[in-house]
RNA sequence: GUGGGUAUGGCGUAGUUGGCUAACGCGCCAGAUUGUGGUUCUGGAGACCGUGGGUUCAAGUCCCACUACCCACC
């Protein structure tokens, strides 16, 4: 299942397996510019659709514009479409066929969102990937619930996708050659999500995403899920498994076939002071780190590895609330997840990447 | 040198008229966090209450001495 592939886009090629690195805002959060994302090996950025609408404004993005030159990130950028803040902000929203009233969590300002705003906004922002506007049910919905609103989300995909024609055809559009994922739910239930697989599939979509998981199911019944899933999607395009995962997960779903991933996990970590290194993480706000002089990692090329940064002085930054640390800590991390998508990438290239997978798995458990 | 005050876990403090396993914040340790509020939450370890005597059924709480530190006056 595990496949190694290449994306042409307008904004360059992503090899996949790829992570996605989360700028929600259109930044990085702890301060990582677009350099700093070339430094690190970035392929694509992501942002929402939903947070830069309420702020600064898509219009008003659109007019700088759009996303690529106003934060100076030339290469691609997957913009999700606001459907997962329907889950994330659940009591400031009401669901409809139309679309979904939200209450801004800034002002409180009411906003509108259906399949056609949400479509317009990406647009206007001018992302590489626009994604489809779904509902993600809690992982604990019941059926009846799960059905009626996959229903929905299927409708919402064929209107997302008519919006999506019509603005990329229109003279002044940002990125005319925007491209389209949809997106696979059904909580945990195997029927409904092979249902919508098989169904979502005929759409010929740009590209396709397993969505709705890691929001409470275990492991194995998200592992299932995908196994329930990726089979059913076109074999040649890209698929995305929405907001996963940790480093296991990452690894474990490759070997089902995903091809896209993001997860705020490496950047949030980060600003924890939660350090990856090849054998698990590192807390590195430790009194025990107080006077090491080591780099977070031996092993690690990153910006802060490499310039000889000790844990210690990380250590210090984090307690002392220096933005520095944020900065440093953030930056190895994203470096970390994407040094291992190449390690993936090179395995699958070799054809050993069931070996790779064992040894990575056992690395990543060993404990610093 | 004299007068006054304070001494409680690593740090800062609570400890009612002496009475159950000495409380709290920070720090420390261990977790949680998956299409992002830099938050927040959950546990845990750690002091026999400056030292030595005394009063009492019972003292961190009262008395005496000593030691250290702080303030004022010389």
């Amino acid at each position: 299942m595990a496949k190694r592939a290449r994306m042409t886009t307008v904004h360059g090629v992503i090899e996949t397996p790829v992570f996605m690195n989360v700028a929600t805002a259109g930044a990085i959060k702890g301060g990582l510019s677009a350099d700093d994302l070339h430094s690190i090996n970035t392929q694509v950025m992501l942002c929402n659709t939903y947070h830069l609408h309420v702020r600064t404004g898509d219009v008003k993005i659109r007019q700088m514009g759009g996303l690529h030159a106003f934060t100076r990130w030339d290469r691609p950028i997957l913009t999700d479409s606001g459907g997962f803040q329907v889950f994330s902000l659940s009591d400031l929203r009401k669901i409809k066929e139309e679309g979904v009233s939200f209450k801004s969590h800034i002002d409180g300002a009411h906003i509108f969102m259906g399949p056609e705003q949400s479509m317009q906004i990406q647009s206007n922002l001018g992302s590489t990937i626009a994604m489809a506007f779904d509902e993600c049910p809690p992982a604990l919905a019941e059926r009846s619930y799960v059905e009626q609103s996959v229903a929905r989300t299927t409708r919402w995909l064929e209107r997302c996708r008519k919006e999506m024609n019509r603005l990329n055809s229109l003279e002044e559009t940002v990125n005319p050659q925007q491209l389209l994922f949809g997106i696979n739910q059904g909580a945990v239930y195997q029927d409904i999500r092979t249902d919508h697989a098989k169904a979502i599939a005929e759409m010929e979509l740009d590209g396709y995403a397993v969505g709705g998981l890691a929001v409470g199911e275990t492991h194995e019944q998200m592992y299932s899920v995908i196994e329930n899933t990726v089979p059913y999607l076109p074999k040649d395009t890209p698929t995305y498994l929405m907001g996963v995962g940790t480093p296991e997960n990452i690894i474990e779903a490759v070997y089902r076939g995903i091809d896209f991933f993001d997860c705020v996990y490496p950047s949030r970590n980060g600003r924890h002071g939660n350090l990856y290194t090849d054998h698990g993480t590192l807390r590195i706000r430790n009194a025990r780190y107080e006077t090491d002089t080591r780099p977070i990692d031996e092993n690690c090329g990153c910006p802060v590895c490499r310039g000889g940064y000790s844990r210690a002085y990380l250590r210090h930054l984090m307690k002392a609330d220096e933005a520095l640390g944020l900065r440093f800590c953030v930056m190895h991390n994203l470096y970390f997840y994407n040094h291992l998508m190449q390690e993936i990438r090179d395995a699958l290239d070799a054809g050993c990447y069931e070996a790779y997978r064992k040894r990575k798995l056992a690395d990543l458990s060993e404990g610093v």
